[in-house]
DNA sequence: TTTTAAGATGACTGTATAGTCAGTCATATG
DNA sequence: CATATGACTGACTATACAGTCATCTTAAAA
């Protein structure tokens, strides 16, 4: 019952941001969207931020707990690795605007600092980066992948695959998603120097 | 005597952004930040959207052409892109404060759409995403990098280093600075594979 | 010395919107 | 039927801030 309301009401604000992005999203609307007055928001969330916080969230969990999904599927390191660029592609394509707005305008990551959720959702973020390390370590462990700063890949591949969906969402490229996939992951795993060419590069 | 105000308000307006973020930079503040009173603000800018877009245009292109200058010292295609992300890691760290709020709070590339600002600010992105493209490109042509898509690469390589400057902002690693730049040079041009497994991945 | 004008000021106005709360409605209970 | 409970409403209040403009300051021109 009450949950159902919230969830409700988080629908509503993740399209409102979608459509309006965060400065155009007002608790107005965002009721509008959900068919019930702006008074009853408040008898769910204490406040815009919290409101807006619990939205944000929500998409993100949804993101990381679908990528994590799809990359269990898949057995090696190497086809995890590929699992999660694809699926991360994938993902954040489905839910474009949503994605934009979160990515282009207002990153989570700045809220008012010493800002209790705002710390939650660095966790978040953190983990999910922390969960892209160990699938790489995984891979030096084994040996397919080479001994190097894991925690700086993991950073570097994560926003990468940013950028790329970044390129995709600003109507810069028309390629397939799968063929984005395929040349991070290319880029990712064998680098852009030319192998034949044997002056190494300290 | 105008160009000199102009310079003065701008500069204000960078510090302001620092300190509170595009959420609490109010005109006021500027105004207070440089010493003059709000009116001022408006002999020298319309209002407060293109204020605020001169001065993130200005803090861009400093940017941009200071990385500029450094990678033209450089003489090959390595050695400049070795310069790029040394230059973009160093001076991103010099205005860390207007970086981060510029990165993580409000990309400029979200302004309303269809506002006429954020095009030309989208075009400044682009031609520094162009600059990193052709640096690539040259070592394709000589050889020393391979074939590869250079535009995505060139994406690739720019959210990356935006990346690395992020994980440096929000405080997750203390290594200095030409330390992020090798170990991000080392994993764009030689990738995270181990080439003595020779099992080649499409 | 007086006049003029450009530059600067900051109190004021208008507006958008976050958050409130007295009141309505519908359903359950005695 | 009367009373109670709780979900819901939307007009209202408070506030923050963008943008204005009548007024002041200052310095050069007459």
């Amino acid at each position: 019952m009450r949950e159902f309301r919230v969830r409700e009401i988080l629908d509503a604000t993740c399209r409102v941001v979608a459509q309006y992005g965060f400065q155009g999203a007002t608790v107005e609307r965002v009721a509008e969207e959900a068919g019930i007055a702006k008074g009853t928001v408040y008898l769910y969330f204490q406040n815009k931020e919290s409101l807006f916080t619990a939205a944000v969230e929500q998409g993100i969990q949804n993101f990381t707990s679908q990528v994590r999904s799809q990359v269990a599927e898949a057995l090696t390191p190497i086809e995890k690795i590929q699992r999660l660029i694809e699926a991360s592609l994938e993902l954040s394509d489905t839910h474009r605007d949503f994605f934009k707005t979160l990515l282009l305008e207002r990153n989570f990551l700045a809220a008012s600092p010493h800002h209790p959720e705002a710390a939650h959702m660095l966790d978040l973020y953190l983990a999910h980066i922390h969960f892209i390390e160990e699938l790489i370590q995984d891979g030096v462990r084994i040996g397919v992948f080479r001994a190097h700063n894991v925690e700086a890949s993991a950073f570097a591949l994560n926003e990468a695959i940013r950028g790329c969906f970044q390129q995709r969402a600003l109507g810069l490229t028309a390629r397939p998603v799968t063929e984005d996939a395929s040349i991070l992951l290319d880029i990712f795993f064998n680098g852009v120097l030319n192998q034949n060419h044997k002056e190494s590069v300290s």
